[in-house]
RNA sequence: GCCCGGAUGGCGGAACUGGUAGACGCAAGGGACUUAAAAUCCCUCGGUUCUUGUAACUGUGCGAGUUCGAUUCUCGCUCCGGGCACCA
């Protein structure tokens, strides 16, 4: 046993972490480049935005990345692991405003401080990667794939009422209203008419909708909410003439099974044939006044709370053309313009909104889809929603739904009147914004040739005054000396267009600009091809919808315009829990923020990383506690203190083959043996917790027990000497397994017990099957299956040994009595159950 | 309302395909070392009861069920979190 009085170490992680920092960038211990000859492993976390300072939520998402980094590295891959910066945004903006720096100026200096920030916690990037989307070498190539898309007709501008936040002074898309406000600000968001640029997401529909299917990497959540959000519903769009009137009303349903229960029309306010419907009737004032109400209304309305469902008789009918029967229109409040065709067949027995509204007018109730109990108009509730079989429905009636939806719409086809339709609650996904700080759109209007792109030659169109000595940042339809060009295709004078696009563009395909980051083109097609897909993508849930459709919708446009080879981006998806302390997220306003940056000054960055990665298991919310990090530091002071005081037995071995050959399992003693085993099983355990799911906490807990083990098996206190194979063995694989989660820490250490390679590229190391093997275990010996007794046996007892041993016990006698043993269950290796 | 999660000691969390509930850590209590404190080390630690034991009973949100045996499976609830929300 060693144990030479010495000075007493200090773990001084200011020097060590330094040292090991320094030394990983100055030979570029992280750079990566292709190679054919190794299998990749594309490692990605989401990429954050500068806003000043890194918080608890970077900590622990890129703790998490760069401990899979690393692993694999172990693992033999060839990881390329990058970071970068989402920095275009509106805090740029604002922060110009309250503090009168350029916005360029201000995210510029945040990267600065924060990427000294990244490094500081030891991240293992390539830095040599890093992009910016807020440089024009990183948006000119985003102006050129929109030129491309609008080329293929999947980029145009139309007019429409789009969601407009005052504060932010600009336009929204759908997934960025939440509950009716703001997702930056909270601001309520107003109904606008204006023009904007849109990107046909809709056409892709279906691809994105199939492709969750390939997912199976990704949380079930994620793809479920996805899948929602596209919202594909099928059914059947069929036309309802109008009485004494050239119109057709379109609508769409997903029940034509139960049509024949049409008693009323319903037409959104909105809806362009209201007007010819009332014109000049005694029914046009009271229609007008009551759209002009609930437009009102709609606009006051928070988004959360329905209103009570009301409607207006238009004085006119339409044609059921299924039975001929005429059908009053109504218009009505509940009729949402935006989704299918805006009019509505009203089914009151068989639709629960129908049922309120025709109880509240007195409309006739008409059930026609019959469930096992009848239903009868007179005394139904509530609207009957489910399947059941067909009656009054002429040749319909007998048939089930399902059968029923086939044979009406077929039926509506072949008269021609209607046809199968499919619609998404998915839209187009609208990308113009009205600020300053985001990609400008490289577009110029002319009176004579329309909507111009500018040519490729003039790219990038660069936000004017974001260089130095940094020019106005006022929105760009505010910059005249931007706006007045000329066209480039008649020389007329033009208006360049002063919108910039949605930051969730840029968002959408750094991924693959991350694979060649200084290419001539959007994407370096050959890196791409070896680099994508991301094997394993980490970041919040809160971008379960927004960011994540984005990017997938432009793999598959990068896809089509020949870019990439791939139909999806990320194979695998980890997405982490908060950050929260004393139950709530972290915020300013509760003033429960805990800086990182204190932190790392106070116990280092190993600590910090350590702690994060065993408080929970990743996908969990991390309750921070300021005691457990204590914890973490406590413990690495312990392995160090433990390593020093060993470091003798390394001294007299070959530090690269560890001399662990030398160890004969079956020449060991009792305390060598287990130390061995225990070695063994924590590799065995430290690998599972990782590779099924990253379950760091109980990697980390495992590797504790390690430790305590050796401590008791080589500590002062210990009983039998323990041989120096053996121990140093142990000590070796507690640093080999901890370094992916503290590697200045156990590199220090590495080096300190007499190796010189870098633990970046040790071999992981397997667990020996033979070493892991129990040769005497515990057996629980139950009665009618209450634990009454345990036994050490061998671990190869056979079942009928193990079972006279169980009913001779004496604590197992005594319960057992005199009465007779009706079964007796044995679990090898675990159990014998006695029933009587 | 609909769709997903989740609920285990004082706390964060363990527990493989049904088989020893509470690993590991934090907090707490006791002790050693010290003039003292810090640091470190050792012991105890779900609850109740007593006869203080290798004790009994009880215990994984609640109530049933399946099973020799349920934190784990089934059914019905409660509460908490997230998403969607007049989607025809």
């Amino acid at each position: 046993m060693s144990k030479t009085t010495q000075e007493p170490l200090k773990y001084d992680f200011k020097a060590i972490e330094a040292k090991w920092q320094q030394h990983w960038q100055e030979t570029k211990s992280y750079k990566v480049n292709e190679d054919q000859g190794r299998e990749k492993y594309y490692l990605l976390e989401m990429f954050p935005y500068p806003s000043g300072r890194i918080h608890m939520g970077h900590v622990r998402n890129y703790s998490i990345g760069d401990v899979i980094a690393r692993y694999k590295r172990m693992r033999g891959f060839n990881v390329l692991h990058p970071m970068g910066w989402d920095a275009f945004g509106l805090p740029a903006e604002n922060a110009a405003l309250k503090h009168g720096v350029h916005p360029a100026q201000w995210t510029y200096e945040n990267i600065s401080y924060m990427r000294e920030q990244l490094k500081a916690m030891g991240l293992s990037y390539d830095w040599d990667r890093e992009i910016a989307t807020c440089h024009p070498e990183y948006y000119r190539w985003e102006q050129q794939v929109f030129q491309q898309l609008l080329k293929k007709g999947l980029v145009y501008r139309k007019k429409t009422t789009v969601n407009w936040c005052d504060d932010c002074a600009t336009v929204l898309a759908r997934e960025q209203v939440i509950d009716g406000c703001c997702w930056r600000c909270d601001q309520q968001v107003v109904p606008k008419n204006m023009y904007g640029w849109f990107l046909k997401i809709t056409d892709y529909a279906d691809e994105l909708l199939d492709d969750l299917d390939q997912l199976g990497g990704w949380p079930e959540k994620v793809v479920t909410m996805q899948r929602n959000w596209i919202g594909k519903s099928q059914g059947l769009a069929c036309d309802f003439q109008v009485e004494n009137e050239e119109e057709k009303i379109t609508i769409f349903t997903t029940r034509p099974d139960t049509i024949y229960g049409v008693t009323f029309m319903s037409l959104a306010v909105e809806h362009p044939l209201v007007d010819t419907l009332i014109a000049g009737t005694e029914h046009e004032q009271p229609v007008r006044q009551f759209i002009e109400q609930t437009l009102v209304e709609k606009q006051r309305m928070a988004m959360d709370q329905e209103p009570e469902k009301h409607g207006v008789f238009t004085g006119r009918y339409c044609i059921n053309p299924f039975n001929g029967d005429r059908v009053p229109i109504y218009v009505a409040n509940f009729v949402l313009m935006e989704y299918g065709t805006g009019a509505v067949m009203a089914v009151p027995a068989h639709d629960q909104r129908d049922f309120e509204f025709a109880r509240k007018y007195d409309l006739p109730v008409r059930p026609v889809v019959q469930p096992e109990e009848k239903l009868d108009n007179n005394s139904m509730e509530a609207a009957w929603e489910g399947d059941g079989i067909l009656a009054d429905s002429a040749e319909f009636s007998g048939l089930t739904s399902a059968e029923a939806k086939k044979a009406i719409i077929a039926h509506a086809e072949q008269k021609g009147f209607g046809k199968r339709h499919i619609t998404y609650r998915l839209r187009d996904w609208g990308v113009s914004r009205q600020r300053y700080w985001g990609t400008p759109i490289p577009i110029i209007h002319c009176d004579a040739c329309g909507a111009v792109p500018v040519p490729d030659d003039q790219l990038p169109v660069v936000l004017p005054g974001s260089q130095p000595p940094y020019g106005s940042h006022a929105p760009l339809h505010q910059q005249e000396a931007f706006y007045t060009v000329t066209c480039p295709k008649c020389g007329q004078a033009a208006k360049r267009e002063t919108d910039t696009m949605d930051t969730f563009m840029e968002s959408s395909w750094y991924f693959g600009r991350y694979t060649g980051p200084r290419a001539d083109a959007p994407i370096d097609t050959e890196a791409a091809k070896y680099w994508l897909a991301v094997d394993q993508y980490i970041g919040g849930v809160e971008h379960a919808i927004l960011h994540l459709l984005y990017a997938r919708f432009f793999t598959k446009l990068l896809r089509d315009l020949g870019y990439l080879g791939i139909d999806e981006p990320f194979n695998n998806l980890l997405t982490q829990g908060m950050v929260i302390k004393d139950g709530a997220k972290m915020s300013k306003s509760k003033g429960n923020v805990v800086d990182p940056h204190d932190l790392i000054t106070r116990y280092g960055a190993d600590t910090v990383r350590l702690f994060s990665l065993f408080a929970a298991p990743p996908e969990r919310d991390l309750e921070w506690n300021a005691q457990g990090v204590e914890g973490s530091f406590r413990f690495l002071n312990r392995v160090f203190r433990l390593m020093h005081s060993h470091s003798d037995c390394f001294a007299a071995f070959d530090g690269e083959t560890g001399g662990a050959a030398l160890i004969q399992v079956d020449e060991l003693s009792q305390t060598d043996r287990q130390l061995h085993r225990k070695t063994h099983q924590t590799i065995q355990r430290v690998t599972d917790s990782i590779e099924t799911n990253f379950h760091f906490n109980t990697a980390i807990s495992g590797v504790m027990e390690l430790v305590n083990q050796i401590t008791a098996a080589a500590g002062d206190g210990a009983k039998q000497p323990v041989g120096q194979a053996v121990l140093r063995e142990a000590l070796q694989t507690v640093l080999i397994l901890l370094f992916p989660m503290v590697p200045h820490f156990c590199q220090e250490l590495w080096e300190l017990t007499g190796h010189n390679d870098p633990l970046d590229h040790h071999r992981w190391p397997e667990h020996d099957p033979e070493a892991v093997k129990e040769d005497e275990l515990t057996v629980v010996v139950q009665v009618n299956g209450k634990v009454r007794s345990r036994l050490q046996v061998a671990a190869d007892i056979g079942e009928e040994d193990i079972k006279r041993k169980a009913l001779g016990d004496e604590r197992v006698t005594n319960f057992i009595g005199d009465k007779a043993v009706k079964k007796i269950i044995v679990v090898k290796g675990k159990l014998v159950n006695i029933v009587v």
